[in-house]
RNA sequence: GCCGGAGUGGCGGAAUUGGCAGACGCGCGGGAUUCAAAAUCCCGUCAUGGCAACAUGGUGUGGGUUCAAGUCCCACCUCCGGUACCA
């Protein structure tokens, strides 16, 4: 061995400690143990060929720590990773190459498990998923069956199979009426023996049966507007369509209603508001959540149109407002516009909703600045004063929201106000601010109604609760909750996503497969492009597609297939049991790790992977496969990383980092050091290459700490020794605050703990054993490769992963002398060093002895000293 | 526009939640070691004035509460993230 040979050689000892842990299995976990359970879950990455960027480590080294700091703990860690391996990259390069998505998927999968192998974090490997591996996928389709063969049970407010509904229907417990809904053969709501119109189950033909529980399947089929390219032959994402043209060639896109699968999350909207008090999130997501649910309380008003038999219902939150409905507008996709429009204004109708299709969603927001619209010739009755108001229609009503109609109270609401503005609509003023005597033009909030009719005088509050009953008495209006959210539009016209376990009869009759007939794989296709028609590539493969049933019916198999989402939505449950084939995962097992203690992951997912997740955990839950009502306990958004710019990484702007880069020339200890020491978890901060080198420097320090370089051995200076009172101290302080910080996720501010704790221990001649074995054990949880091979070093033969966190004494950790600041009127005059048990009188005492406070207070008379122990005196004077 | 979050040295960030602002790290300046360099170590580093002890000011801006405010209250400015006519 030569002079330097033993220094601090990261390559090496990362590659061995990484080969020791997996040759040993040693994060491998039982799902039997008497150790109380902690399940730590890191969001799975999109296996992209970019491979990982620096953001990825952020979120995975945190999660690592505390699975780690947990292990050390007692606790008997659940810590998984796998690959949300579906999606968008894999398949357009096998549009553009030929090459089957699976392989490219596969190929980056084992690169980015290389690179996160690299940093040495403590996952399970034997429990990886992949959401392509049809082993996985099989029970996704299992899942969407269960969605499928399910119904919403409005009573009791959640989803029982779809049979039960049945039998309820067969035994006469339930009618359908005719326009579908579902109603109590109950004496208690049907009064005078059987509800009128409403037919008994055996009154309906066969299909009409299927077409019934059809409607009431919580997975259903649906013709929603979807952006439609006829040029391309494609359906096009939101994000796909710019300015109304595609992207890719500026072909026209028209909303255009194709045949969709839909699932009722919106049946789901209360109990996902409600039961965000049940976990422990950020206060921010939380109400991101709730915005995007967007749950609003009003009242449906009938309005009747003149001259015809049919009614216009509108959702309105502010029914209080009525006697200043002075217009109506609807949708332009409304259905009865076409049936109200005058003669005269046909055409003017007609160009108007032609223009409203080619236009996007956000194209009807974001490039409208002025309001548009069309008069329809007709004219509606305000219920309150039969008064005749005009029908117009505008594209700034959305026929997807409430029932697509709204009565415009332009005094009180700035859309409508701002509509009557630009057509010379009337305004009638009907509430007035509370204490507030000037009018104001467009008053929006609560106040006192006024132009009212009898209701004149009453605060919003008792005027909507009024005027609600009021409505119901007549039979013209009704409470109603309206939700932002929709149902989830759940298919896509792609090749590389899960097949739906659905067959299309000839006769229309859908029929799904069964559950033993799963997985439903992926045909070999020749060309990945769409078919062309509006259908995935799957409508091209005729010997797949077509399928002679039992009986011998023929049957085509559903073309589309699932979003990226339906893979994510679960993979926490499949982890627990991941090489399961005959059930998705063991009751048991379930029961023992759920529910998930801490997840991890950026805040791009805080609102849809979340709400999808929460949504089927909640149908698996009311079907009784899951114990809990929630499944993430804690939830912990990282925030992004940045280039040394402070702009957000892109390959356009040349700022990006790459892990491998980092790793190469630090070290994975220093990277994962690194990036918790940048600053808060939840901050977004930016790169810099230097402050790399910092803690690369500090964890040299601690080598050269306990090892000779020259030798490679234990140095000589550690010595098994007691330690002083001030280095016992230090160590005190340092186990007790890596140990709280890492509980709180202040990850930087344990490093900088460390670190001082480093820098009193090699100050010292000799360094006692014990100190250097507690700084070790707990920097393994941030640093564990360098932590395993000085913990062998000292001569220990087991790994640091088990080991016991080191315990810490209160009173050790205390200091003994206290350096106090005195000020005089909050002004810092001098310090003052006292015992630690010193009371205030003692204190007191000292703090007037000192020569600077009598200056300063001479020829004054003191009013009163406030003394905070361990912090400071205040001497307060006239 | 609306809803969140944040503004602290040259930079990343600390500050027991109302109690010594700037911990820790980067960078920078000076020194030691070295033939020299790298590495390492030591000293300094908020601003202004002063050789210095020290004094004064200082946490986006303006005001307020308090013995005491980065922290609490009111108004405003800037940046970042989300959202987009949801009646």
């Amino acid at each position: 061995m030569n002079p330097g040979d033993g220094k601090y050689n990261f390559s090496d000892i990362e590659k061995k400690w990484q080969n020791h842990w997996e040759q040993n299995k040693t994060f491998s976990v039982s799902d039997e143990s008497d150790k109380p359970k902690y399940y730590v879950l890191d969001m799975f990455p999109y296996p992209s060929g970019a491979g990982l960027h620096v953001g990825h480590p952020e979120g995975y080294t945190a999660s690592d720590i505390v699975a780690r700091y947990k292990r050390m703990n007692g606790f008997n860690v659940l810590h998984p990773i796998g690959w949300d391996a579906f999606g968008l990259p894999a398949e357009q390069y096998a549009i553009a190459t030929g090459t089957h998505p699976a392989k490219t998927t596969q190929t980056n999968i084992d690169n980015m498990r290389r690179q996160i192998k690299s940093l040495g974090f403590s996952y399970d490997w034997n429990r990886q998923v992949d959401t392509t591996d049809e082993k996985y996928y099989k029970w996704t389709q299992w899942i969407f069956l269960k969605l499928f063969n399910s119904y919403f049970d409005e009573t009791e407010q959640k989803a029982k199979p779809i049979s039960e509904l049945v039998k309820k229907l067969e035994s006469e417990k339930l009618y359908v009426t005719p326009d579908g809904l579902l109603i109590a053969s109950d004496p208690i709501q049907a009064i005078s023996g059987e509800p009128i119109g409403a037919f008994k189950w055996f009154e309906l033909d066969n299909q009409q049966q299927q077409e019934f529980l059809d409607s009431q399947r919580l997975a259903y089929e649906a013709n929603v507007p979807v952006n439609w390219c006829p040029e391309l032959g494609t359906v096009l994402a939101n994000e796909e369509v710019i300015g109304g043209k595609s992207e890719r060639g500026g072909h026209p896109v028209i909303r255009q209603p194709m045949r969709q699968w839909m699932l009722r999350i919106t049946k789901y909207a209360d109990r996902l508001v409600d039961d965000l008090e049940l976990v422990d999130w950020a206060h921010s997501i939380k109400k991101l959540q709730t915005d995007w649910i967007g749950k609003s309380t009003g009242a449906e008003v009938d309005f009747a149109v003149d001259g015809f038999d049919e009614t216009i219902t509108v959702f309105t939150t502010r029914p209080d407002t009525l006697f200043g409905a002075t217009y109506m507008v609807l949708a332009p996709e409304h259905p009865l516009v076409n049936v109200i429009t005058t003669a005269d204004k046909k055409k003017a109708v007609q160009k108007y909703q032609t223009a409203a299709q080619m236009k996007s969603d956000l194209d009807r927001t974001d490039l409208s600045k002025d309001k548009t619209g069309v008069h329809t010739g007709a004219f509606a009755i305000n219920p309150v004063n039969n008064k005749k108001i005009p029908i117009w229609i505008s594209d700034y009503v959305l026929i997807s929201y409430g029932t697509g109609a709204i009565m415009s109270v332009p005094a009180h609401d700035e859309r409508d106000h701002e509509f009557a503005k630009q057509f010379g609509l009337e305004i009638i003023e009907v509430v007035k601010p509370n204490n507030d005597k000037t009018i104001i033009p467009c008053f929006t909030g609560d106040g006192v109604a006024i132009n009212s009719g009898q209701f004149d005088g009453l605060g919003t509050d008792e005027f909507k609760k009024q005027i609600t009953e009021w409505l119901e008495d007549r039979a013209i209006g009704k409470k109603a909750v309206n939700y932002k959210l929709r149902d989830w539009l759940f298919s896509r016209q792609r090749y590389w996503g899960e097949p739906f376990p659905i067959l299309h009869k000839e006769d229309g009759e859908i029929v799904a497969l069964d559950e033993s007939q799963l997985p439903l794989t992926l045909p070999e296709v020749e060309n990945y492009a769409p078919a062309g028609t509006g259908e995935s590539p799957l409508a091209t493969i005729d010997s797949w597609l077509n399928v002679t049933l039992p009986d011998g019916t023929k049957a085509k198999r559903e073309t589309n297939t699932m979003p990226q989402w339906a893979g994510s939505c679960w993979y926490y449950l499949r982890y627990i049991d991941p090489q399961n084939d005959a059930e998705p995962w063991n009751e048991e097992k379930e029961k023992y790790w759920m529910p998930v203690d801490l997840y991890i992951g950026g805040a791009e997912h805080a609102v849809l992977h979340l709400l999808y997740s929460r949504f089927w955990h909640k149908l698996l839950y009311d079907l009784g496969y899951v114990s809990t009502k929630e499944p993430f306990k804690k939830l912990i958004n990282q925030g992004m990383i940045l280039g040394s710019d402070g702009q957000k990484m892109s390959k356009s702007r040349g700022n990006v980092v790459n892990p491998d880069t980092v790793i190469a020339n630090y070290g994975a200890d220093s990277m994962r050091l690194y990036e918790m020491f940048m600053g808060p978890l939840e901050a977004s901060k930016p790169w810099n290459m230097q402050s790399v080198e910092g803690v690369h420097r500090f964890l040299t320090k601690v080598w050269r700490l306990a090892i000779d370089i020259d030798t490679g051995r234990i140095s000589s200076s550690v010595i098994d020794s007691p330690a002083d009172e001030q280095t016992i101290k230090l160590i005190h302080q340092a186990i007790k605050k890596v140990g709280s910080d890492i509980e709180n996720f202040h990850f930087n501010t344990a490093i900088s703990q460390m670190m001082i704790l480093t820098n009193h221990l090699v100050k010292l001649d000799s360094v006692p054993k014990q100190a250097l074995k507690a700084l070790i054990a707990i920097l393994s949880p941030l640093a564990p490769h360098i932590a395993e091979e000085l913990w062998q070093k000292l001569g220990e033969k087991n790994t640091l992963a088990y080991e016991p966190w080191p315990k810490y004494d209160e009173l050790l950790a205390k200091e003994k002398q206290l350096e106090l600041a005195v000020q005089v009127l909050g002004k810092i005059k001098d310090k003052i060093v006292v015992n630690a048990d010193a009371d205030e009188e003692q204190i007191k005492q000292i703090a007037l002895a000192s020569e600077k406070v009598t200056a300063a207070i001479a020829g004054k008379e003191i009013k009163k000293i406030i003394i905070i122990k361990s912090r400071l005196v205040n001497i307060v004077t006239e």
